[in-house]
DNA sequence: CCGATACGCATTTTT
DNA sequence: TGCGTATCGG
């Protein structure tokens, strides 16, 4: 095979692909062309006689497996590029879970409940115990189950664990393990499975049947993962079951760009890599190819300011550039007219097109600001992110009825449509079905389609409603075996009247009517699809698989392809580039936003955040940030974001910055308690050391004025150490009493005279 | 059982 | 401000 595509490698990249000996892990910065490496590596492998079939990639989501899978087969060509396993963890292992459903005591065609889902069955749980829901806040819950999950702790353990119960006592939540029982148990009874399940499944798939296991060993003999830094513990873990024997595995990430912990992404993992497999050789991509060397170099000495990280030096070759141009704005409406204007020159200067332009912003609020603005100068522009295509309310209804169809027992779809349109079975029947299904253990559509054998007490004229609905559902289960998925949604839509239940003309209802007539579309383009790469047997189910882990990202909308300014948040930006960027906002409370300011943890996933947001741009980057911004309807004032002073002056236009910007006042700040499941569940079976290339960064010894010590630090302070306060200078300590948070220390100042200090509140650093 | 109105509460996002 | 839930009255 022709393995040409090698000589476009760089030294580092070349490297990295032909190493396959043992486990690799590629440390990629920004822009260092990790895809290419990884789509190489692949053509390579495929060179060297692996078969198509017996390479594993996966990748975080659908878009990134797909563009992939479209490089490789530009290299290698399409046919063994589509034989590939190559997809989202999520996907590749339901492939393999519905394979095996039978052994984990599930029908082949489960259901896949999405958040939503598992947030409605959980807010029925938690109804039903009668559960305050303002302590047991459905969100919560939800990620503490998440949580528990993704650390494999199991409902039993979870029982077991003297320190989580201890926990959710103390943070009021101590039914919490009775409600995690509930929720998997009817889970189970529902035939369904959530997101976090079909990772835990295959870890139990793979731990329970050693045999299944040993099949897939056999099947993959070489393993890659793309993005690993955004990987959680399950993930890691089957990723050792699978990995383990023949240490052909090749991980790919950046630590740097970690920002989906939110999500249970456990940074460790990339950072524990050398010690979960044998002798890893571990690559580093430290050339940007996409931006000039001020925003490489601003970049670097941002991400300097984090503690935890791997040690690299990005570097780029290509022109100095520009520096990083810094506005204040009097508003967010100012500020949006600031990103107009620079916009319109760099247009005439440069003759850009819209599409050269990125608008960045830690949330999706912020956008409609600027929204307004960009529409003022009619500049065509498009918002990405948002509300996915399957999460609107009329498609969820649709697929509803399509998941009955392929699981009557699916509760969550039950609940969606039982009533819906209305056919006059409202809450208190549902109710009174519902504690039947519960006191038997079996699903709704068990209660429903055979009243007679629950002594349900129900009226009879109600029994005829019950059944008429029942019927319905049967009658479509009928069809499925005979018809094609296309027809059958035509026929549900019209039996069910589900177009005909909005009346009036409004624009809203038209966008639901053409909605719903995307999603047939949709269904038809995939049949069409499925038929000419010759499959035959098209089965609803297929088609409900393919959706449900299916994100707006992955519709492509390409009814127009004119040039327009991309908005998006910061989260979805990454992985692309553009030539210019504005990263917006840049104001404390709003980025770093104070839902992240728990924790210096949280803190850095924020600053990685904004270093995600500053590598997007090849030429010109741009940050803004207003004194004041309209929030839920209020007028709020802003103090410029504490990650201005992180990046060096010298990259920036605009060094008056830093004396526009306080200390930030980390005392006040006490954290707050994280909630969350302690890492020592996780301590407990993996062994975190240091990698040998950690460089931990100390703040303190930055000779930065801007960085304040931390409490914990001040609280440390000792006789005879030197400090410099914020006014009162430099000082020598001359005693200290008290215990820790009352802490005070008397200092003789070299100007100011003696002074007693409460530690906690003093606004000083250590400088000796 | 259903529609209307009041209330309360706000990240990030993929699977 | 604007959406989603909770409650009330018909």
């Amino acid at each position: 095979m022709n393995t040409d595509f090698l000589n476009e490698l760089n030294d580092s990249q070349k490297k990295a692909v032909l190493y396959n000996e043992g486990a690799s892990l590629v440390i990629a910065g920004a822009g260092s062309g990790k895809t290419r490496v990884l789509t190489c590596k692949i053509a390579y492998l495929l060179s060297l006689d692996y078969k198509p079939s017996s390479i594993l990639a996966l990748t975080f989501t659908n878009k990134a497996a797909r563009e992939m899978k479209e490089r490789i087969g530009r290299l290698v060509g399409d046919s063994p590029a589509r034989r590939l396993w190559m997809g989202t963890f999520h996907s590749i292992f339901l492939r393999i879970l519905r394979a095996n459903a039978k052994l984990l005591d599930y029908e082949p065609q489960f259901t896949i409940y999405d958040t939503d889902d598992s947030k409605s069955l959980l807010r029925s749980i938690i109804k039903e115990m009668n559960l305050n829901d303002k302590e047991y806040a459905v969100t919560r819950i939800q990620n503490r189950i998440s949580n528990a999950k993704n650390h494999l702790i199991l409902p039993s353990d979870y029982d077991n664990d003297i320190e989580l119960i201890k926990q959710d006592n103390k943070n009021g939540i101590s039914m919490f393990h009775t409600i995690y029982h509930t929720y998997i148990n009817r889970c189970k009874t529902a035939g369904a499975m959530d997101f976090d399940d079909l990772l835990v499944n295959t870890y139990l798939l793979f731990k329970l049947h050693p045999d299944i296991l040993a099949m897939y060993v056999d099947i993959f003999r070489y393993i890659l993962v793309d993005e690993y830094q955004d990987t959680n513990f399950v993930q890691r873990e089957i990723l050792l079951q699978l990995g383990k024997p023949k240490q052909h595995v090749c991980v790919v990430g950046d630590d740097a760009q970690s920002i989906y912990s939110f999500r249970g992404a456990n940074i460790e993992n990339i950072l524990s890599f050398e010690t979960d497999f044998n002798n890893v050789k571990v690559f580093k991509l430290e050339q940007n190819y996409r931006s000039t060397q001020n925003i490489v170099l601003a970049a670097n000495s941002l991400i300097e300011k984090n503690q935890r990280q791997i040690h690299k030096s990005i570097f780029s070759k290509k022109d100095i550039g520009e520096q990083i141009l810094v506005s204040k704005a009097q508003s967010d409406i100012e500020e949006a007219s600031i990103v107009v204007k620079n916009i319109l020159k760099l247009r005439r200067s440069e003759d850009s097109e819209y599409s050269d332009f990125a608008i960045l912003y830690r949330t999706n609020a912020q956008s409609r600001v600027l929204e307004e603005e960009l529409r003022k100068y009619a500049i065509p522009y498009g918002i990405y992110g948002g509300v996915s295509f399957y999460q609107r309310k009329e498609i969820k209804d649709i697929i509803a009825y399509f998941r009955l169809i392929i699981n009557p027992n699916d509760e969550e779809a039950i609940k969606r449509i039982i009533n819906y349109p209305t056919r006059g079975i409202g809450d208190t029947t549902m109710n009174k079905i519902k504690s039947f299904s519960i006191q038997n253990n079996v699903s709704i559509w068990t209660v429903l389609s055979q009243p007679e054998n629950f002594n349900t007490g129900l009226q009879n004229s109600k029994l005829v409603t019950l059944h008429q609905f029942v019927d319905l559902i049967q009658g479509f289960i009928a069809d499925s075996l005979n018809k094609d998925a296309y027809s059958l949604g035509k026929d549900i839509i019209q039996q069910t009247g589900l177009l005909h239940i909005t009346t009036n003309d409004s624009i809203e209802d038209n966008e639901r009517k053409e909605n719903i007539g995307e999603l047939l579309t949709a269904l038809n383009d995939f049949i069409t699809n499925r038929q000419e790469e010759g499959n035959e047997h098209l089965l609803l189910s297929d088609y409900l698989s393919d959706i449900a882990l299916l994100t707006d990202q992955d519709t492509d909308k390409k009814d127009d392809i004119q040039s327009k300014v991309t908005m998006m948040t910061i989260h979805s930006a990454k992985g692309l580039e553009f030539p210019t960027v504005f990263v917006v906002g840049l104001e404390e409370n709003l980025f770093p936003n104070y839902m992240s300011m728990n924790s210096e943890r949280e803190l850095e996933e924020e600053r990685r955040l904004f270093y995600v947001a500053i590598t997007r741009a090849e030429r010109h980057c741009f940050l803004s940030f207003a004194e004041s911004r309209y929030h839920f309807g209020k007028m709020e004032f802003a103090q410029p974001s504490r990650f201005l002073k992180d990046i060096d002056v010298k990259y920036l236009r605009y060094p008056e910055i830093q004396n526009l910007i306080h200390d930030v006042d980390r005392r006040s700040k006490q954290y707050r308690p994280v909630f969350d499941i302690p890492s020592r569940g996780q301590d407990k079976k993996i062994h975190i050391e240091t990698p040998t290339n950690y460089k931990p960064v100390n703040n303190v010894e930055k000779t930065m004025a801007n960085i304040d010590t931390t409490i914990a630090e001040r609280l440390k302070l000792k006789e005879g150490q030197l400090i410099e306060h914020e006014r009162f200078g430099v000082g020598e300590v001359i005693r200290v009493e008290g215990e820790d948070e009352n802490k005070k220390a008397t200092i003789q100042f070299r100007n100011s005279g003696e002074k007693v200090l409460l530690l906690r509140f003093a606004r000083f650093k250590i400088i000796g």
